[in-house]
RNA sequence: GGAGAGGUGGCCGAGUGGCUUAAGGCGCACGCUUGGAAAGCGUGUUUAUGAGAAAUCGUAACGGGGGUUCGAAUCCCUUUCUCUCCGCCA
């Protein structure tokens, strides 16, 4: 959510961010956000004298019972009856105001960055980075789901048994190799600076709002009705509302966790080829990395975070490519966003497997996380997150770019957590 | 699931209708004192929002929501969370 006091002195910029993301009656929208402001700022004024008025003649009411001036008393009681409705009214008012005000406020995405390209879909996000070689397949290579079958690693039937479509099951090697790439990526965040912490994989009502995923995306969450209790759909939630209503000092920064978590997606709506075996699930693990930073160095901490994930790529040996993610492919939070991509040989294509952003101060405004500046005010942080790594995209594209036709090899980075080299 | 006790500022803790935004203590900051330090003494120390160049002033906030009252941390209703005991349980 936007600051007002942004809208209010960076009307322009705005409405220049807001064009390279495609949105819709930019200026209708935020014309009428500061109409509605001035008046719920004229409201607040005047219910404010009123109050103080109501105040005021309290405490004469007070002294005047006090001395026994009861009759005086009385006269001026009859006078606080009108006030009392005026103040009724306009809180009335106020607060109709207010939520308006706040659905307007729900609509406005994030201004993007200067770096986000114009552009409508994916087709217009710029690579700004490749690396790794894309393996030359022996004749017969198979997609990920055929060799999961062949090896007797992943079973989607008996997943779709317990659960239905979308829950597999990890078995003998596969499951091992599950384990293997948590730990391994765990440790690298660890190396990395980045403190583990385990989560609760339920959220309440106040953690998706302060995240933003409520009130308007409940229906790509897991509820839990009984308890009105939200399965996660990544561990971001639980990890960045930490710090909802908190107050850093500068020197707390920089703050930088890791959690591994199992994330449930409802994801209605989605079938087709590219849904396939591991490519969309509605529970999946990752490991994610989230930093909270002061707003004068949360770009280098992006470029670091990127540079992160990067390292793991290339200790992985797996081919992938870094896009800068253009204004209509943007997150509605986020101000400049990395997705990076693993080629999936047998497949053909491009899997995202991780999702860095900068979310500046968007999500702090409504989680009301704030530290005190060096002039000993209090400013919004900058929250940043990422994936380090999503698993089943990583796992089929190691499957698939690591098989050979005695079998799959391990990478070497993992065989110390897996115990062995290859599944055959 | 049953019974009970509680939620007050950064922390501890007092406070059953006006003199309480909140005593006292701890912590923190600054100053005095000192050869230096400790101790001691003094001053200051919540947040949000509106007005103002600023000093400052208004308003709101004692878990959340609602009510009674001229006036609520204090009384009533409701909700939520925490703790203790019992029950169940990995």
């Amino acid at each position: 959510m936007l600051t007002l006091a942004f809208i209010r002195e960076n009307k322009d910029a705005i409405l220049k961010g807001l064009a390279i993301r495609n949105f819709a009656n930019a200026e209708k929208t935020i014309d009428k956000v500061i109409e509605k402001d001035i008046l719920r700022r004229s409201t607040q004024a005047e219910l404010d004298e009123t109050l103080a008025e109501s105040n005021k003649l309290s405490k004469e009411i007070g002294k005047l019972f006090k001395s026994g001036e009861v009759q005086k008393a009385n006269l001026i009681k009859e006078k606080t009856g009108q006030l009392k409705e005026r103040s009724k009214d306009l809180t009335e008012k106020l607060s109709i105001h207010e939520s308006e005000l706040n659905e307007l406020l729900y609509l406005i995405p994030n201004i993007p960055n200067p770096l986000v390209p114009k552009g409508n879909s994916e087709e217009d996000n710029e690579t700004i980075f490749e690396e790794g070689d894309i393996p030359k397949l022996h004749d017969g290579a198979l997609p990920h789901w055929e060799l999961a079958k062949k090896y007797d690693i992943i079973d989607f039937e008996l997943g779709n048994k317990i659960t239905g479509a979308g829950f597999p099951v990890y078995k003998g090697k596969g499951a091992k190799l599950q384990r293997a790439l948590i730990a391994y990526f765990l440790d690298k965040n660890s190396e990395a600076g980045y403190n583990e912490v385990q989560v609760p994989l339920l959220i309440n009502e106040a953690s998706g709002i302060g995240t933003g995923q409520l009130p308007d995306k409940e229906g790509q969450m897991y509820h839990c009705g009984i308890d009105n209790l939200y399965l996660i759909p990544t561990a971001e939630i639980p990890v960045t509302n930490f710090y909802r209503d908190v107050l850093l000092k500068e020197s707390d920064f920089p703050i930088c966790n890791t959690a591994y978590t199992p994330c449930f997606r409802r994801e209605a709506g989605s079938y087709g080829a590219h849904v396939r075996g591991l490519n969309r699930l509605h529970q999946f693990d990752k490991v994610e990395i989230v930093r909270i930073e002061h707003p004068d160095r949360s770009y280098e901490a992006l470029d670091s975070m990127v540079d992160h994930v990067k390292g793991i790529l290339q200790e992985l040996k797996l081919p992938y490519r870094i896009l800068r993610l253009c204004g209509g492919d943007l997150g509605f939070t986020s101000a400049l966003t990395y997705d990076f991509e693993l080629f999936s040989t047998a497949q053909d294509r491009w899997l995202e497997i991780s999702s860095v952003s900068n979310f500046e101060t968007f999500q702090a405004n409504r989680l009301k996380l704030r530290f005190k500046n060096a002039a000993g005010k209090s400013q919004l942080a900058h929250t940043l997150n990422g994936s380090s790594l999503a698993l089943p995209r990583v796992l089929a594209g190691l499957l698939e770019n690591y098989q050979t036709e005695d079998g799959i090899n391990i990478p070497e980075v993992l065989q110390k957590y897996t115990g062995f080299d290859m599944i055959d």
